[in-house]
DNA sequence: ATCTGTGAAAAGATTCACAGCC
DNA sequence: GGCTGTGAATCTTTTCACAGAT
């Protein structure tokens, strides 16, 4: 790393030790966890849990050491306090506001969705420009114009913004969602943000995720024939 | 590569030689050559079309290079040309059709979305269990029941799903979606799914990307101070 | 002068393999 | 027996740097 203030190109702004792809396995480690926890389990060996999400142990185990020494030998990890300790890696131990700022198809779907607060985040507020939506609910919160975010930013301690807005003006509403004090940005604008370094940016763009499923398809076998039995296998 | 034919934990499934994390990139090459295309340029170099993604101008050659040789030394790409050639990669040149399964929020959101067309792709059917949602059209199609899947791929080619079921269900659906014989899933539920070696899956998690938003947040410097100005930069 | 393509070097991520604990 | 944590080895990805094309 040399590169610690700007989040240049090189290095995709990394503050701390943590990578990237090394966070979105915690995510999924938290996600099996929560589902063990469900189900009663309450210790876990490297070995399942790789299992369960098409990973080595070796590579779970190097991940959950990142911090500190979690497992017991011969016994493997305790459910319970992996999961807390995960959330309060992610900052999830308490709840995050979020704002869903574009009320399309997606914006209200989002807002419909009934599963934020289970994971820690709970939104409080939804921005528009079009007139025709303002004032509207959707789920439990009602369509405010763009003009009233920074004010709701403050008050509700919004930390994070859900961008649903058309490519064509994402980057300025981004920009307006910067300004208003948001500290980070799911994007799911087909365009590449221009924020400032302080603003953390996640892209979420379902054309780049079908090209990939679409190149998958294409580059794998082209057909199965019947009798080459596949077997099964979890996804990446 | 080891492991050609498994797809196990260690080789995610490479079949040829461009790895995951390369396609995701050319994909993001693709759309910021259809925004030049739009504006009329007709040519570009790797520097612009790294600073314009946060990439360095060799990550962009090497990406590109991976399939022959495409620019011109002094000039660089031709922007219609290397995005034709991008499309064949990801086999949308042709149009590929696509069944959105589950129709609750945010199955509807994807079936209303028009921009499928544009990158390749066309929702040709949409499937459900609740005899509410039946027959009901959004969109351009109208809602069927799931167990005339399995007829609709055969007489539409449908070549992928788009899954959108809730998490206790979804390994239950993709079950049925793999016997239906469509090759590719893109999961939007948060579950790993468990299928057959010939059928790609891209999961989507929503909240799996909101924490590593929550985690970038976190441990960036916590709060802005007024002064301390922070230079732009385009996302990850 | 500008820009590509590409070996070689550097950085990063994953797997191996085993000592040590339960 | 089973399991973790971790250095060392391996494999992958990124960056450097420059020869050669326009």
């Amino acid at each position: 790393m040399k590169d610690e203030h700007t989040g240049r190109p090189g290095s995709p702004t990394r503050r701390s030790g943590i990578s990237p792809i090394t966070v979105r396995r915690l995510s999924l480690y938290l996600r099996y966890l929560e589902e063990l926890a469900e189900k009663g389990q309450s210790t876990v060996a490297s070995r399942q849990l790789g299992q369960a999400l098409g990973l080595t142990a070796a590579q779970v185990r190097k991940d959950l050491a990142y911090f500190g020494q979690f497992g017991r030998p011969g016994v493997g990890y305790h459910v319970g306090k992996l999961a807390n300790h995960l959330r309060s890696i992610f900052g999830t131990d308490r709840i995050s506001n979020v704002a869903v700022v574009g009320v399309g198809d997606l914006g209200r779907a989002l807002l419909r969705y009934r599963g934020w607060l289970k994971k820690g985040f709970r939104v409080v507020g939804a921005f528009d420009t079009a007139p025709s939506t303002i004032g509207k609910k959707f789920g439990k919160v009602a369509v405010q114009s763009m003009d009233q975010l920074p004010a709701a930013v403050k008050t509700h301690q919004i930390r994070l913004a859900i961008l649903a807005v058309p490519a064509g003006v994402a980057q300025e509403v981004a920009g307006q969602i910067c300004r208003a004090g948001v500290q980070g940005i799911l994007n799911f604008a087909p365009v590449t943000l221009n924020v400032p370094a302080a603003v953390a940016v996640v892209p979420v763009d379902l054309a780049v995720q079908l090209e990939q499923l679409s190149y998958l398809t294409n580059t794998r076998a082209p057909r199965r024939r019947p009798g080459n039995r596949a077997k099964r296998r979890p996804q990446p």
